[in-house]
RNA sequence: GUGGAUGUAGCUCAGCUGGUUAGAGUACCAGAUUGUGGCUCUGGGGGUCGUGGGUUCAAAUCCCAUCAUCCACCCCA
């Protein structure tokens, strides 16, 4: 136990660090040029906020929640999603108050008690956005096209992306009633779960993968056939913005998001090839939200991407690039004054921006010479007796396996564009 | 929460139906080359066989439990 990690979490060791820094690094960048702003909240919040946020009967709150009394009987919840700490933040520090609409994004670690598989763990991360107050149907547009700007920069151009209108409480009634009926007739041969679904919230059942589910789903009406006028139009809207965009995505009337906020817009971004969990992003508008969780009306939308997914995508397509982390030059010294000079020559490398680094374990020229070939240094700077009578050192070329002796002097110009 | 597969050296694995000091490849360290990495050769260190019980004269091998990993269901990122 005291040498190995809680179950689903992950050590993320140099080597894998730098490929989860190239991909928030683009998040950042991306969301810079798209006007949204980083925001961090507590990786912990009350219950209470996920419980109302994130809805009581969905899975998460059921059963997925990390909570546990504080010491000061406080009920706590690792957050295990990053909207419903947004729209506190939102509220709480009064934004709702400043210039809308309010475009933030988040990065960071999230926790399910789930069962772990293939893309699936207990804390995994999420890069995110929210955008609170705009009702447009241009920001839906925006929200997509920033999620699929984001893949595609990594090179990821052909993720699918399936859309939907689950349309406004007003349309929920009508689906719900209209499903409801369309299914009385077949209750009895939906699997057991939608047998439970159908008084409860009949919207899931399109969702279920069941086989006998899906095939008696096909003809089922759906959210969009339930649409009110301001929905229809809406829908309609954001989907010609998309055409605008040129962003191709696909109708998907089945989508039916799990989280009980949802509204209007729907969206989930499929990658074929990483397993049963493919889904590598999935967002939409939440216009009931804020004020379900105390605050003015204000309408929302946002996405919340699985960067463990992204990056098991990535990995599948080769796709990650190879970053060379250590350092560039590798001072190699034989004899103990050599040492002692290396030493401070070390250190003006490193104040000249040169990363550098030398040996701490009293190795031979040749061992030191290995364990540089390992590093993965571009230079090795070599300095025994001979340099240090001359007044020199030996400055060879660890990729081209050449080497010149330079003055002791100009080591640093030589290694300062590096 | 349910089901299946798997746990032997840092890593990938072998170890037949239970039988002496548990092996290979690779990685690591050193030497061959007393001032030079990547190739080759030689040598060396490293394993409570996931853990705890049980069966047996004898368990890495059989049984049970437990933990973990992987995969799937469920659900989602």
């Amino acid at each position: 136990m005291l040498t190995t990690r809680p179950r689903g979490t992950a050590d993320i060791l140099p080597g894998q660090v730098e490929h989860w820094q190239y991909i928030e690094d683009m998040a950042v960048r991306v969301c810079r040029e798209y006007g949204y702003r980083e925001i961090r909240t507590p990786i912990f919040e009350h219950t209470e906020l996920f419980v109302r946020g994130v809805g009581e009967s969905t899975d998460i709150v059921e059963k997925e929640m990390y909570t546990f009394q504080d010491r000061g009987e406080r009920s706590i919840t690792l957050r295990p999603e990053g909207t419903a700490s947004v729209v506190r933040a939102y509220l709480e520090n009064k934004l709702y108050a400043g210039p809308q609409p309010v475009k933030a994004y988040y990065i960071g670690p999230m926790f399910r008690y789930d069962r772990p598989q293939a893309g699936r763990y207990r804390q995994f991360h999420q890069f995110g956005v929210e955008v609170f107050g705009a009702q447009q149907p241009a920001v839906d547009a925006e929200v997509m096209a920033l999620a699929m700007d984001f893949y595609g920069r990594l090179g990821l151009n052909d993720l699918e992306l399936h859309i939907n209108s689950l349309g406004c409480p007003t349309c929920r009634i009508v689906v719900r009633e209209k499903l409801q009926q369309f299914f009385k007739p077949v209750l009895g041969e939906l699997c057991p779960n939608c047998q439970s679904r159908y008084a409860r919230n009949p919207l899931r059942i399109l969702d279920c993968k069941s086989t006998r589910c899906t095939e008696l789903a096909l003809e089922a009406p759906t959210t969009v056939d339930c649409l009110c006028p301001e929905c229809r139009t809406h829908f309609e809207q954001v989907q010609q913005y998309m055409l605008d965009l040129g962003i191709p995505y696909v109708l998907d009337k089945q989508l039916v998001r799990g989280l009980d906020y949802y509204t209007h817009t729907a969206f989930e971004i499929m990658s074929p090839d990483i397993g049963a969990q493919s889904s590598v992003g999935g967002g939409g508008r939440y216009n009931g939200l804020i004020e379900a969780c105390g605050g003015p009306p204000t309408p929302g939308i946002g996405f919340a991407l699985g960067l463990e997914r992204i990056l098991l995508t990535l990995q599948k397509r080769g796709k990650l690039p190879n970053i060379q982390a250590g350092p560039v030059v590798f001072l190699v010294a034989v004899g103990d004054r050599a040492v002692r000079e290396s030493f401070s020559l070390l250190a003006r490398l490193r104040a000249a921006g040169v990363a550098a680094d030398m040996d701490y374990q009293g190795r031979s020229l040749k061992a030191q010479m290995k364990y540089a070939g390992k590093l993965g240094v571009r230079y090795a700077v070599i300095i025994g007796e001979d340099e240090l009578k001359r007044g020199s050192v030996m400055l060879r070329d660890m990729d081209a396996g050449g080497q010149r002796e330079i003055p002791a002097g100009e080591v640093i110009g030589a290694l300062k564009d590096n």
